[in-house]
DNA sequence: TTGTACGCGTTATCAG
DNA sequence: CTGATAACGCGTACAA
């Protein structure tokens, strides 16, 4: 027979019922003891006594029997698209970091920016009860976001925004990240510039993309003619596809990509035509992801504060958590220009 | 006043009473209806109305109200070092990957290699109730594995060993790993090679040293003149300033690194001292993690199965959780060597 | 200041 | 096959 470890042999961990049977007390006054919040109701020596049964007897609470009364569970949930993507990990411990601060355990989990897959892992962090969910993970049609409210737990946006949504939301200025890259290109001596765009639903990518139209109308660039191709995903695979798509078309010096993890694949793509990046095509990214400075060659991009995102979610987050829901603020920090080598003006040709 | 805004106004979730009332049954058949494990003992026209009032009425589970009486939680945490470092990312999400197609969610959080900060994720995912554990953060020291002990926690360790351990383990075989490497710097003609070793108490790192100096001693050479440097952590930071300790020291044209991420401090440090790899110093990793390949020059280094390790590690803890404690086996996988162009005969000088 | 009594949502164990 | 009842571990009005 397979008894069950944890309920046979085991010393089961004590509850607060064998504190208190131990402290000559009732399981209320241990309860109130041991709630940093309540132990000024109970009589110093009291306190103490407890305290040290507590401690002898390896006491924990269960956050479980706490949070079905309480209806909170002191952990917040985040939501990636893809752990894989290196951008996320950075943002992601920044905010542990922060809430890890102020008491909560984080809980991470990857959608594979699929709508069914995130709201089920909405469902079931809910059922876990979160007190906050972080969504890194948000596409501009997401269900997950009607869930969370329909629960009522507090919700934050990083690094995507729902547009009109309420939520607080934490990203970067996209349109003014692509309007530095296009005056560098431009500056350069680019006219004709591509652009390989995001999945579509995804904010970073629409935003991006209007951002780079928008730049090359300013520069007094035709902005319906630049040659545009949308990659299926932020992936190095679907970035190679998307970049031999735009190979085909032909007809410009630099391609302004939506990010770096689909430049891997634009290296790949013109490593395999035989072109150089820099001296036959430039190419910019844009999150200045970890190792993109290492990568041949060097890349240049636009850099996005990666910590301090994941920070500010964090404050936001808990921030509503206390005052209950005025936290619906959008926080939009600035982007950076970083030159490497994988821009130069273009070539003669 | 802040009234919380999920007991309030918001229709909070429907019950399983609730159910049980609309459908004019009891709340205990009703359990057993919706319970796919025992619906067996309930009508079918009951189990269908009990279903359908549950669907209509929008009834989900509570992981909590049923954790409280089954000690199961249905959930899974995953221990980390450091979800930055690229290596993790790829093992968590295949293990994630398998452990939901059996029902499971998991919790991913980081330790920052710091016992203290592990043992007290431990506990609370114990708090959490999480069915198993899943360790890639194990140090040879770890107390976190006496916890698990404590509470009856199946645990299965990732990546790490620990000596003596009774805990699935699933891991690489690092020794031969390292012979693949030395024979390849060998072959080029490298006869004075110097390791970068990973940091103490990882067993990896201890792998990989040993592994390094039976290697060399198996090729004839004096293993222990070998330069040898630890590095402190595994991350970029730490593989330069190992490296530059080791550059100071000089005699040797290769240098063998514990692992891929150190390989990014030692092309730093190569470069700030006007050297280039491979040409004057050859270099190689361990890990083959993503992008390495595109680094400048492409890594030599040993490719490790990541996914199967995250699809071995679950399988081995879905079986302990269903034995109930047999899954004590060691899965040994086998590296593989990847030759790119951080290798090269050594200088003539 | 402390004890009593009850509820949170579910499952296990009896009876019927 | 189904209903009643008692846990599970904790928090919290209310009473003492």
């Amino acid at each position: 027979m397979s008894s069950r470890r944890r309920s046979a042999d085991q010393p089961s961990r004590a509850t607060i019922t064998d504190v208190a049977r131990e402290a000559g007390v009732h399981a209320s006054t241990v309860s109130r003891a041991l709630n940093p919040a309540t132990r000024g109701m109970v009589t110093e020596a009291v306190a103490a006594r407890v305290a040290e049964v507590a401690e002898r007897l390896g006491w924990r609470p269960s956050t479980l029997a706490a949070g079905l009364r309480t209806r909170r569970s002191r952990s917040i949930g985040i939501l990636v698209p893809d752990l894989v993507n290196p951008v996320f990990p950075p943002i992601v411990r920044a905010a542990e970091e922060r809430l890890a601060e102020a008491g909560y355990v984080t809980f991470v989990a990857n959608t594979d920016t699929d709508p069914t897959r995130e709201a089920m892992i909405v469902e079931r962090m809910a059922a876990h009860l979160v007190d906050g969910l972080m969504l890194a993970s948000a596409t501009e049609t997401s269900r997950a976001l009607q869930i969370c409210e329909r629960f009522g737990i507090p919700t934050v946006l990083v690094n995507r925004r729902q547009p009109g949504s309420r939520h607080g939301t934490v990203v970067h200025d996209d349109l003014r990240g692509m309007a530095l890259v296009i005056a560098h290109l431009h500056g350069l001596g680019h006219r004709r510039i591509a652009h390989l765009a995001g999945p579509p639903g995804v904010s970073t990518a629409s935003d991006r993309l209007r951002g780079f139209r928008a730049a090359l109308t300013a520069h007094g660039l035709d902005a319906e003619a630049a040659p545009v191709v949308i990659a299926a995903a932020y992936s190095r695979e679907a970035g190679r596809r998307a970049m031999e798509a735009l190979l085909e078309r032909g007809g410009f010096t630099a391609v302004a990509s939506a990010n770096d993890m689909l430049c891997l694949g634009i290296y790949d793509a013109l490593e395999a035509a035989g072109l150089a990046v820099g001296r036959d095509i430039s190419v910019t990214g844009f999150n200045d992801m970890p190792f993109v400075d290492r990568i041949h060659p060097p890349l240049t991009t636009v850099r996005i504060q990666h910590a301090e995102m994941g920070r500010c979610a964090a404050d936001l987050l808990l921030a509503e958590l206390v005052s209950g829901g005025q936290g619906e603020r959008e926080i939009v920090l600035q982007p950076e220009l970083v030159v490497r080598s994988s821009t130069a003006p273009p070539a003669r040709s």
